[in-house]
DNA sequence: AATGAATGAGGGTTCATTCAT
DNA sequence: CATGAATGAACCCTCATTCAT
């Protein structure tokens, strides 16, 4: 007897996810602007439009959205971050990483709030919230790692202490995000791209 | 032949100032373990074995001691790095910049709960208390920008876009810092500060 | 055939003003038992049945609700003074003056704990609640005063300093205000009122 | 050994006596300028130019101080108020009520601090401290009341509920203080009681 | 007698979370 | 599913009082 003979489950699904989705972008927009701690379920679900249960359907807590949040960002990084292809077909070792870089750096500028949060967190004290970050920075930090030793083998890249130069690599990009979210201006990409390029491949040119 | 014959009202100052710092590292040591927020007043006053009110008696807020905290962090690395000197009589940029490098990790493995607090803030939102620290980094930043364009000057550095690099510098120095704050194993700073310097001055080494 | 085929809404409207009405009261005898500043809200919230959190959702502060109290006093006293009518229609002035009386000896003696409060602020130095208190009391002098002086004119109130008089005449209903709320017994007040106005109108009869 | 071989005792005696007295002094305008409740040991102390604890050598607590203060003001009103003498060769009634009255005002207004505690308390609830400001409006009412009797049975005051009359004419009186209390410009007390009079005997004038 | 550092009970308020409707 | 009134633990802070010096 039901009039809607269509399949009730995906659309009920649909609709699910598109309020778990508004759910989620009024938080984040919240959380960056305030700050995760002075941010308040009541701002969340006042920017939502929905009522304060509600917002326990979707997310079990405060905390636990945080983490949705976090792993978005997260994803959207990792996805944009590919390993180095040594391949003969492949592009050039210095191409792939230009590529990497660049889409990062897209990202991060398309989702500032989201880069705000993962930014902030992934520093602080052992938290069950800080733990995903830091997952995403080391396995980042590994890749750098595995590049570097892998350069190094084929005598590509000087030899260093990886863990403290793939530390320094990371910190670099880190820096020059939190550069651009700072900025106001909109910078080209492309050419803050070819300087973080110039600068981890060349460093500053000072003469040895 | 005591050097100090001074009165005797120093003993009073003294134990203040003596209770101030226990009260200081208890609540520095919690931030970092607990994070600003997550930490209460109950807590720093369990651990530093005071009464509540005794808390009020050195510092008027929550809020005051983080800043109180944060200031001598920033004194202590704003000490340790010093504007380097292009005269002919002074030591090599290289050899000046490396002193700093060493001083800073020296400080920052020094006081490894100082520094988390320092790595923690200056990024949230416009917080008031984020505001010195964000301040800090601005004036780091600056201080490595202006040596860019002096070197750029002198024809010692590639000519680079001096915000990015120095963003991309000062993100290299903090992720170095996050890496010998997370390992558990000691490193020879000396080494550490070396490598630094290398991928600084002369990047991977990958070829153009 | 019901005259109230009104909407169910008001059933909700209904509890929360009925509940706000509870705390209201609670509120208004613990402050009357004991004192504005020594009564707490604990005290409140365990004699009004409700959680911590709940007394928020009804009131924003402590100081909030007793000015709710303190204004549901004052409106309750005001609605029942009426400034006299020298029309030609009217009763006549004194008849006016016995009613005025009369209904706020029986509003005062039917809330006796607002009347505790309203007795016991307004004398105290700037608060800012005890403003309002004081603003009522200006007011009712006002009222008092503006009669003398029309009396004055008219020839039926003797050349006074109206000022002196209205504060003396204020006082006077005040006095026995208190005097109604101290005693236990209940006293006629029609009998009161009559003696009040016997006072005010021709003092004690002493001889000049 | 002793230096002073002089009565010492009474020196300390009175030495003691005078700090007691600058700390009364200290706390009664800080009770009249921010009210009992607001005021803190701290604010007195420091007006008093006295450490902490000195306070509590010469009062056991800031409820004690409050109530010395409130006995000072309650004696001095005492002290002024004088039984009505029917003998023959007193001065007539109405000059002692007048005389009365008077020496009230000008108490009154050379200590409008004391004034200003005394109006303040003694309507609160059932305090300890209420209790003394209240045993003295009694005490006050019950003269009245014992006039009035004595004026009825003599035929110079009419018939009325001495109870009633006597909160009556006390609020009257109290409503004057408070206008002298708020009015900044200094008014002439002899002509001020001369209306007070005035309203207490011959009422307003108005015709029965 | 005088001091003032230390105390800790108690204050008002917030806010993430729950649950009856 | 959606609601929002209700909850209460936990928070930061104040201040009258004490006591070792």
């Amino acid at each position: 007897m039901n009039v809607s003979t269509v399949p009730v489950h995906t659309n009920e699904a649909d609709s699910r996810q598109k309020r778990r989705a508004e759910i989620l972008a009024a938080a984040s927009a919240l959380f960056a602007e305030q700050g995760y701690h002075k941010a308040s379920i009541s701002g969340i679900i006042e920017r939502a439009n929905i009522a304060r249960g509600t917002f326990y359907l979707y997310f079990s807590s405060k905390h636990a959205i945080l983490e949705a949040i976090l792993d978005e960002a997260i994803q959207g990084l990792r996805a944009r971050i590919r390993r180095i292809d040594m391949g003969r077909d492949a592009p050039s070792p210095r191409q792939q990483l230009r590529d990497n870089i660049l889409r990062v750096l897209q990202y991060v500028t398309s989702e500032p709030a989201l880069t705000q949060l993962v930014l902030e967190h992934g520093l602080g004290p052992d938290d069950e919230v800080a733990e995903r970050v830091l997952r995403f920075y080391r396995h980042a930090s590994e890749l750098i790692e595995s590049s570097l030793r892998h350069g190094i083998e084929l005598g590509v890249v000087r030899d260093c202490d990886v863990g403290v130069t793939a530390a320094a690599s990371l910190g670099a990009i880190r820096g020059v995000v939190a550069h651009l979210l700072l900025g106001d201006s909109e910078a080209d990409l492309e050419q803050v791209t070819d300087e973080v390029i110039a600068f981890a491949l060349g460093g500053l040119g000072f003469p040895g």
